[in-house]
DNA sequence: ACTTATCTAAACCTAAAGATTGAGAAATCA
DNA sequence: TGATTTCTCAATCTTTAGGTTTAGATAAGT
């Protein structure tokens, strides 16, 4: 994964000055290391990345502004093998979370020993991703918690249960935006049979028209159940 | 979070008798640790759960059955203290992802040195989540991935960029599946100044019908941009 | 001042959707 | 066998949705 005859090139951005150049005289002290980039600007790094291509990006995050975020996002859409290693004042979780989400491949708080700026530096230079065990912790919390949040609105007593196969079928074909005649077609049946069907969906599901259908199907988990071709429907 | 004074209460699930002894054993070892039960099938070992409350349950996972993963949404629905550890041959990442994202807080390889697995016991019942380097980087990997098929549908050329404020609002609205007597008296204007709304959101999303313009906005990261209250509408 | 975009509204029309009732055929269940 | 469920279809009706044209008012940009 890596070459250690070449040193690391390593780029910096950090909107505080002073910050900028402790990180910098600390990953220089490292031998196989090499600065090839400081920036205060976001924006500023995103396009010395697109010059330098360096092998890992520190970047510092402020709580209050979005553009570390977007930033991160950024650099991942250039598709290259640039990790991104997010250096924080921060443990919030959901940032954490966010800025993992988003493709950092390490994250550092402020507080951490400086060493262990170089050890996210080395394991994520080797494809690795590094999160202390505290934040670690943090981000599975968080990421459970919305997990479950999913999970919950598939279950409950859902009304979907009470639908027959037929129906399913029908509502699944709403749910892709198809009119009765589309509907017909495809089921083979008569478009007033259709009618009937989703008449009997709108009972069950407590909806009067396709569209609260439609929305109650997809924010109560609906999955099509059977092995329908489902194909897209003019 | 946790008392030294307390031997850790384990359980063990494993549909392997060998396994099973052999982790007993193992366990048993620790001066701090009792074994409070030991099962080959994932029910019964809900039931011990239930009925013994342990700190950690040591479960097995094999790959074809869903059961293990069933079982770890259970144990977590019981909203008991107690802490799943995964004991798994596997370290494919949708596994792990799944094991992760129902709720276990410990991911163990059965190719791992004994005392991983004591090491894994510790931290979970410290509140900590236990996942190894190798695993913890294959699951970030493919969280991200999954973040980023997400977003690449948010972005694009997103043709809800090409609507204005008002429709913007009309379009919240139908995402919510109000019609347009009710859309007219919630922005206060007429029946059929809604209607020219929305007949101007269907040409420029490219669709025929509010159905499809809802699904489109839903699939395309619609965002209601402004402060309106978002009340529900019958 | 002129143009363009946006929001508003009406009138008119066609098409589609939704509500209701009734009913036959087949399968399943008690 | 009798009862129930499910799937099928028709006829009729009301309501809503959707398509089109036209146009006034306002605001913003050139």
């Amino acid at each position: 994964m890596r070459d250690f005859n070449k040193k690391l090139r390593v780029l910096l951005i950090d909107d505080n000055a002073n910050h900028l150049r402790g990180i910098k005289e600390l990953i220089t002290l490292e031998t196989n290391y090499s600065v090839v980039g400081a920036t205060r600007s976001a924006n500023l790094g995103i396009n010395l990345i697109k010059k330098y291509h360096p092998d890992v990006v520190l970047m510092d995050i402020n709580m209050p502004e979005k553009d570390g975020l977007q930033a991160i996002q950024a650099i991942n859409k250039m598709e290259l093998q640039t990790k991104v290693v997010v250096l924080s004042g921060y443990d919030d979780a959901d940032l954490v979370y966010r800025a993992m989400k988003l493709g950092a491949r390490g994250y550092v708080l402020k507080t951490m020993a400086s060493v262990k700026l170089i050890d996210a530096i080395e394991d994520v230079s080797e494809g690795k991703i590094y999160l202390p065990a505290a934040l670690s912790t943090r981000f599975f919390e968080y990421f459970q918690s919305s997990a479950r949040e999913e999970a919950s609105k598939a279950e409950g007593e859902n009304l979907l249960n009470t639908l027959t196969i037929r129906e399913s079928e029908v509502l699944e074909l709403l749910t892709q935006g198809v009119n009765y005649k589309s509907i017909a077609g495809t089921l083979i049946i008569s478009e007033t049979t259709v009618k009937t069907h989703v008449n009997n969906i709108f009972q069950k599901l407590q909806v009067n028209d396709r569209t609260n259908a439609v929305l109650y199907a997809l924010s109560h988990g609906f999955k099509p159940s059977n092995k329908s071709a489902a194909m897209t429907a003019a």
